[in-house]
DNA sequence: CGCAATTCAATTGCGCACAACTCAATGGCG
DNA sequence: CGCCATTGAGTTGTGCGCAATTGAATTGCG
C-alpha cells in the first residue's frame, strides 16, 4: 500500500483538496435531492434523520437520539421543539430521571412513515450507483469516520 | 448487479439509511477535523476551501470561485466579507464588467499557504486509510455526486 | 450523610447552506 | 436606439452544526 510519508506535500494537497471538495460536494448533492423529495412531507433532511430513527424506536431519550445521529442538544433541541411544533412528536420530562427528555412519535408521526415509503427507493436510484457500489461507500465512509473520530488530532502544527 | 426494483421497500429503507447516515457522518468527521487543524490559522472549514481555490489562481471573480466551490452569492458573500476583513482578500468591482467583483489574494493571504502545508498531510493520516482506498472513495463520491446533479427528481411521490 | 463532580437538556452566539428576493449592469432583439 | 430578459452580487430569513455556558438532577466518594 501506497503511504503518506511517502509523498510530497504538492500531491497531497491535490489529494486533500480532491477528498475534502468531492466528499463536501457529494454531502450537499444529497441534501438537495432529499430537500426535494422531503417538501411535501414538510421535513428537512435532518428532520427525517431523526424520524427514521424515530420509526425504528417509537419512544427514546434525547441523549441516545444524538448517539445515534452524532448530534448534540444544541441542534436537537430546537430541531426536536419544530417537530413537535409540527404535531409529529411529544416530548417529555423522564419520571424516572428528570434530566431526561423523551421523544415519542405521536400519531400523526408513525403515519408520515407511510408517505415517505418511496423516499429511498428514489433516492438511491438517484444514485445511479449498483447497490453493491453503494455498500462499498458505505463501508468506506465508516471506516474513515471511526478513524477521524478516534484520530484525536493535535490543535497546532 | 443487483438492481433497486428487486429489493423489498424495508431492505431500502435500512439501506438508505446507512447511506444517509454514514455520508453525514463522515462529512460531519471531516469538518470536525479541520476545525482542529484550521484553528490558529484563523479559518474555518469553508473559508478553507475558497483559500485552496485562490492559492491555485490568486485572482478570480466571485463567480467563478462559487463554480468551483458548488457554492452561491448567499454563502459567499458573507464569507468573504469575513476573509476579507481577516485581511487575507481584495474585492474590487471589476473595471470591465461593473456587476462583477474580483476577488485577490493579499500579501498576507498568499503567506497563510505556507502555515498551512501540514493540514493536507494530517488530515489524510487522521482518516487512517491508504491511499488508494481515498481514491477509491474519492471516484464513488464523484460518481454519485454526477448522478445526483443531473437527477432532476420530480418534487412529489 | 453531605458535598463535589458528572450528566443531560436547553440556550446563546457565530458561521455556513440555501431559497427567495432586490438591484444594478449588461446583452440581445426588434 | 429603446426595451426587456439575463446575469452577478448582495440581502433577508430559516434551519443546521458546533462551541461554550447555564441550570437542574443525579451520582459518587469521602
Amino acid at each position: 500500500m501506497t503511504t503518506l510519508p511517502g509523498m510530497a506535500d504538492e500531491e497531497l494537497l491535490r489529494l486533500d483538496q480532491q477528498i475534502c471538495f468531492s466528499l463536501n460536494a457529494a454531502s450537499r448533492a444529497f441534501g438537495g435531492v432529499y430537500r426535494v423529495l422531503l417538501r411535501d412531507l414538510g421535513l428537512t433532511y435532518p428532520q427525517y434523520l431523526v424520524m427514521l430513527v424515530l420509526w425504528e424506536d417509537r419512544e427514546l431519550p434525547v441523549k441516545r437520539i444524538g448517539e445515534r445521529l452524532r448530534l448534540d442538544s444544541g441542534t436537537l433541541s430546537p430541531l426536536l421543539k419544530r417537530l413537535e411544533a409540527a404535531g409529529l412528536v411529544r416530548r417529555e420530562r423522564s419520571a424516572q430521571d428528570e434530566r431526561s427528555v423523551t421523544v415519542a412519535l405521536t400519531s400523526e408521526g408513525s403515519a408520515l412513515r407511510e408517505r415517505a415509503g418511496q423516499v429511498p427507493r428514489r433516492l438511491l436510484a438517484a444514485t445511479g450507483l449498483p447497490v453493491e457500489d453503494l455498500a462499498e461507500l458505505r463501508g468506506l465512509l465508516e471506516r474513515v469516520t471511526a478513524a477521524l473520530d478516534s484520530a484525536a488530532v493535535e490543535p497546532a502544527p
